[in-house]
DNA sequence: TTGAAAGCGCTAACAG
DNA sequence: CTGTTAGCGCTTTCAA
């Protein structure tokens, strides 16, 4: 490989001296360089194509705009993928390149990632989760770095997760809204229970409480997280008898509300005449394609993909310490799988 | 921020010179150092915590060991996702960092990331797209840069692609072996056609022809790729006349696949019994949580991202230069959509 | 076997 | 205003 050119050669070919040329191409204000020579010390790295060489600068100045992104997984549904696209596309705006590590969660690995990272000098660390998790931070993560879809068990970290409970309250709201009295809400079965599966809960209280309804332990569910589970766990709740049978499905996410128009389907009910459903992540594989489309709740993966990296790099005011995390508001997006309850005694029907 | 420790507090602690610690820490075989200071050295060197900086050694070596990975998107679909999961533990395993970098296609911004990747000395670069497909190689693109799931239109660069054409015919066969022999195709519907599609269609047409049977081009429709495409798509074939009829499906993704069991339910036909159903991509949100899960053709997401950094890291031999891009296979993942044909005379069967 | 010295390409004081 | 000088932390001849 020819020799890179580098900032010595500008200066020979300007006539110039190399700090001249580091100056100029660093806009260094403070000394005044005649408008001329400026134009003509860029004109000449234009010319013979001078790119700065970031490892000299960054030994330098000790600062090297990268910053190290270290997640569990590197994603795990196609809308998590967002926030990692959303930071990066912030770290761009903002002249900053991502490492990018995913370490599996193993402790072991995340150690080492941390280390590598460091020893490269980044400016700052990202440590993101693909699920809203509370976890123990990696003892060696430095001060200063942020928490992205995660909350710190314990040590003052900038934490930015998503508003679960908020949305929940958005979902449930819709469905009062609507008219319904009997809403159900199909949990996830997992253990331990996510913060998610929780917070959710609370929201879902929280809308009857306001609304006047009395919560119906029978219509609190559970199943796996997943289309099989969905279905299971939302049948139990349609084959309660008529004037306990639930109107409306709140489900975890939208998987186990795929499992519910499944379940709907196979009782002879139909979305949004018989049943309405709600779900929550809006995966587009899912939601959007299921027939119905299927009202559901998003997960602000890209909003707070850049919050992350913004606060890390100052971009954006770093929340007040004790505080708690952030949470990011999680938009209700209304599609068609929603309606007003059936008039009375016809539940159940086969094709008319 | 205290002073970083480097070489010379080692060299101080331990009594040697920097240079020895340096040749110590680097195994530097050549100059053979008594173990006992080798020895010191190391337990030295991890007591006070030194890590070395790569910034200082990249600028004295001239290799970083970071590789550059740009790519349109992250990821569309959670399973290439594999490929960059894949792409970061190979460069892990080689003891380098990936630099991510997605720029969503636009020219510019992949010209930008080129230049940034370079100022920051990467020894290479990965090019991947989130779909096969032939693209116009930026032409600041190192040579030496591997290709991902992506074909050059020109220029002499490593690239590997799923085998289309092969996993198409494993699943067209798989449907041949089970007895079928009207097979339809359920292609996509986009301007321009996406590689795959011919690739899957010629995979298609070999097998037929193997088989000694002769394409119906009736049995050839496309649709838009996603649910509600494949299920008016399907219908089209569905509705042929009993004798013209498809008993099998070959789907060009999931989605539609998933659209052709809405098809089939809608026309009371049951999967696998009335109607065999293969789909393509094994997208785990869909094709494991169809009811029943869905026979599929897997993408090797993992192997190509792999297979790329390896390549590019030498850690395995460059394909020879003019033999086109390295077919990764596509395996068959077998679930339950496919059966033998129905016995005649009773499709479209509603409930007996 | 080890240390001294010379940079890698750049920035930042400090002179002039 | 601009050039000289002195490193950033490491590796690598070269000499001792």
């Amino acid at each position: 490989m020819t020799r890179r050119i580098g900032i010595k050669d500008v200066a020979r070919e300007a006539g110039v001296s190399a700090a001249t040329v580091s100056l100029v191409l660093n806009d260094r204000s403070s000394h005044r360089i005649p408008a001329v020579t400026q134009e003509r010390v860029r004109r000449v790295a234009a010319e013979i194509g001078y790119a700065p060489n970031t490892l000299a600068r960054g030994l330098r100045t000790r600062q090297t705009r990268t910053i190290g992104f270290v997640s569990d997984r590197i994603a795990t549904t196609p809308y998590a993928v967002r926030m990692i696209e959303a930071a990066q596309d912030a770290a761009r705006a903002n002249g900053h390149l991502l490492f990018l590590v995913n370490t599996g969660g193993d402790p072991e690995l995340e150690r080492e990632a941390i280390a590598t990272l460091q020893a490269q000098q980044v400016d700052g660390f990202v440590y993101a989760c693909m699920w809203h998790r509370a976890v123990d931070v990696p003892p060696t993560l430095p001060t200063g770095s942020v928490l992205l879809d995660a909350r710190p068990v314990e040590g003052d970290f900038p934490a930015v997760v998503p508003d679960d409970r908020g949305g929940a309250v958005a979902a449930v709201q819709e469905l009062v809204d609507a008219g319904h009295t009997r809403i159900a809400y199909v949990d996830i079965d997992e253990d331990p229970a996510p913060l998610a599966s929780g917070l959710r809960l609370a929201g879902y209280l929280e809308v009857l409480e306001r609304a006047g309804i009395t919560p119906d332990p029978a219509l609190h569910v559970r199943g796996e997280s997943d289309a099989a589970g969905g279905r299971e766990a939302a049948s139990r709740v349609l084959e309660l008898p008529a004037d306990r049978r639930p109107t409306a499905l709140f489900c975890f996410n939208d998987r186990i509300a795929m499992g519910a128009y499944a379940a709907a389907r196979h009782h002879g009910m139909e979305i949004p005449t018989d049943l309405s459903v709600v779900g929550y992540d809006d995966q587009q594989l899912i939601a959007a394609e299921l027939d119905p489309p299927l009202t559901t709740v998003a997960l602000p993966h890209a909003e707070m993909g850049r919050w992350a990296v913004e606060v890390l790099l100052g971009a954006r005011d770093r929340p007040s310490a004790e505080e708690g995390p952030v949470l990011m508001p999680c938009p209700l997006i209304r599609r068609d799988s929603v309606g007003p309850p059936p008039t009375r005694q016809q539940p159940g029907r086969r094709r008319a």
